[in-house]
DNA sequence: GGCGAGTCTACACACGCGTGCAGAACAGGT
DNA sequence: ACCTGTTCTGCACGCGTGTGTAGACTCGCC
């Protein structure tokens, strides 16, 4: 299998070597890898047979440059562990170069808006821009690729420029309240994510919604951003008052973690005994024994498969509008929600 | 700032319009964007001029055909998270990036050794090519692009035709090895990772050296994948016996918190008056209270860092050979390990 | 054998850009 | 005024591939 070839064997072998070898023209060999061009059938097996020989595959970048339609998508994210977490991009970078296509990572600083680094960087034709940053505004992504329909992830309110996939975090929410509401909590503290983030900001008022629907109390909330030290920190202001809220639900899962380390090493609140905890992604270690997180899940296989989608069909220009697909979140209960008896 | 631009606004500018409008030929246009072509300053700076107005800079894929040297660096890895955690990663894309080059991440499946799926993937000149997955050996990456010198980032043993970043993990686990003796330990367990792995190999040799070396006892092993699931799995065995030992060595961190949430769970001992738990990465968790692990850390931008240091003198092909750069780790107490009196 | 219809191949150009080379423009010296 | 040297620009070709088009070739029929 591995036939030990030497030290840094020559030169890539392009059309015209497996042309000469096939005793054919070049053009010929463009046209076996073709899907649409015309060609004899047995022309095209003796110019595959030459290429398999010689390892060849047209080179997809001149394959860009002379059609006018490059494969490269572009993934904009500030961290890897941003968002979604790792799992989402690992799903949205397989899904990507499944369909063929070559996901280039751009990693912008924390606070960077994008505003210079995209296009210093994007000095190339993209098929495809996916911003998951929530720093990196509409109008930034448009401006730094003008020729393209951006796909925001970020959960900016959708405008008609921009392609984005509806996460459908208030459902999520309701039905986690609905569950709450069943289990006897009456009041809930709430731990928000970034300010700027919009998705904090929904998930915030889907929970301030159904509570009020119910005739239950949000009592109490803190901000954590997205992030478990300063979650840690804000923690004490969410169980302060001389009688906790039934139930604190925080606006991702680290936040949820840090929260009930908190409570564990700090004070004598008893998880779910005293206060239940919900969290909001499902990251893996959710799963993990010491945390056994009930939290509400987003799929990130099927957010990934629905990317790839959008792209699929902005492939062709005249797909003026089309349905955003919206992901179904669900509820994951584990051990983090109690019942409070009434 | 944000001027509002209609919707999917035309065309790529490409270098003859900016010829156009700053009066000049296309090849002036070129050459102003050149570091080594030679040009009257004041030509430059009319072309510069006209290029900032229309917004425009060289196709850098055009760029990479004509120049016949592309500046894409292929990062090969099984999951984001797998080998030293999504902070390298994150590392690695950006110093790829802010060093002008472009990175394209290629995930493959968990068990894919990658013989088929990088050609199939890997159809364009790269620069690089940058293998962080142990399930993808020499042999694989340098016939899937053969006219590269790989960079191995899954310590295989060294080879000629490879480039590949000396880790010390040795010397981290001598300093360990040390700490432990001096703090009164006396038995060690150890907490390998994948079999395949070499770094968990490297590790634990190390590891049964120095205590070896100090007339220490490696006790009990076992095998965790690397992962904390398995890790749960495996943990009793290491405290199976009627003593424990005093310390347990996870090949990671993230097994050093399997370890650790199993012994409290389940078990009477305490984290560190019975045993002493340490890990290997400093992953972000480390620093958690909950865990607060004391472990052995790996620089990641020093490591990103090295790694385009690489790149950047394989620029220079007559560079035949030169020393791998070797990466320093370093101790990091926090509340893990406990002194022994003896 | 000649001729028309049909099938396929090779030529040539295009994609956007880098760069060797020839020659234009210009300055300075005699 | 003429020549030499220097400085710069534009022409033209090449990077590897896709594809419209003209024409070569085959085949069948009269």
């Amino acid at each position: 299998m591995s036939m030990s070839l030497g030290p840094l064997t020559g030169k890539r072998v392009r059309a015209r070597d497996v042309a000469q070898l096939a005793g054919v023209s070049r053009s010929a060999v463009s046209r076996a890898f073709s899907q649409t061009a015309y060609i004899a059938p047995d022309t095209k097996a003796k110019v595959l047979k030459a290429a398999a020989e010689l390892n060849y595959s047209p080179d997809s970048l001149a394959s860009s440059l002379a059609k006018g339609r490059s494969n490269i998508v572009v993934v904009v994210l500030n961290q890897v562990d941003a968002i979604r977490g790792p799992s989402f991009h690992s799903a949205l970078i397989r899904s990507l170069q499944e369909s063929g296509r070559l996901p280039v990572v751009l990693s912008l600083s924390p606070m960077d808006d994008g505003a210079s680094s995209l296009k210093k960087h994007l000095t190339f034709p993209v098929e495809g821009l996916i911003v998951m940053s929530d720093s990196v505004s509409v109008d930034v992504a448009r401006h730094a690729v003008p020729y393209v329909r951006p796909i925001m992830l970020n959960f900016e309110r959708t405008r008609s420029d921009v392609d984005s996939i509806v996460a459908n975090d208030a459902t999520g929410v309701a039905e986690l309240v609905n569950y709450l509401w069943e289990t006897g909590h009456r009041s809930v503290g709430f731990m928000a994510g970034r300010q700027s983030s919009i998705s904090s900001k929904i998930r915030r008022d889907a929970l301030a919604l159904e509570i009020a629907r119910r005739g239950m109390h949000l009592t109490v909330e803190a901000s954590g951003e997205f992030a478990y030290e300063q979650a840690f920190e804000a923690a004490p202001a969410l169980v302060a008052g001389k009688k906790p809220p039934d139930a604190i639900f925080c606006a991702n899962d680290v936040m949820a973690f840090a929260v009930m380390d908190y409570l564990r090493l700090k004070t004598q609140h008893r998880v779910p005994e005293d206060v239940s905890i919900a969290g909001f992604d499902d990251i893996f270690m959710a799963r993990w024994p010491i945390y056994n997180l009930s939290t509400i899940r987003q799929d990130v296989d099927s957010m990934a498969a629905a990317v790839t989608g959008i792209l699929e069909r902005r492939r062709d220009p005249q797909n003026r509008k089309f349905d955003p697909p919206t992901m179904v979140t669900e509820l994951v209960l584990r051990g983090t929600i109690g019942r409070r008896e009434r």
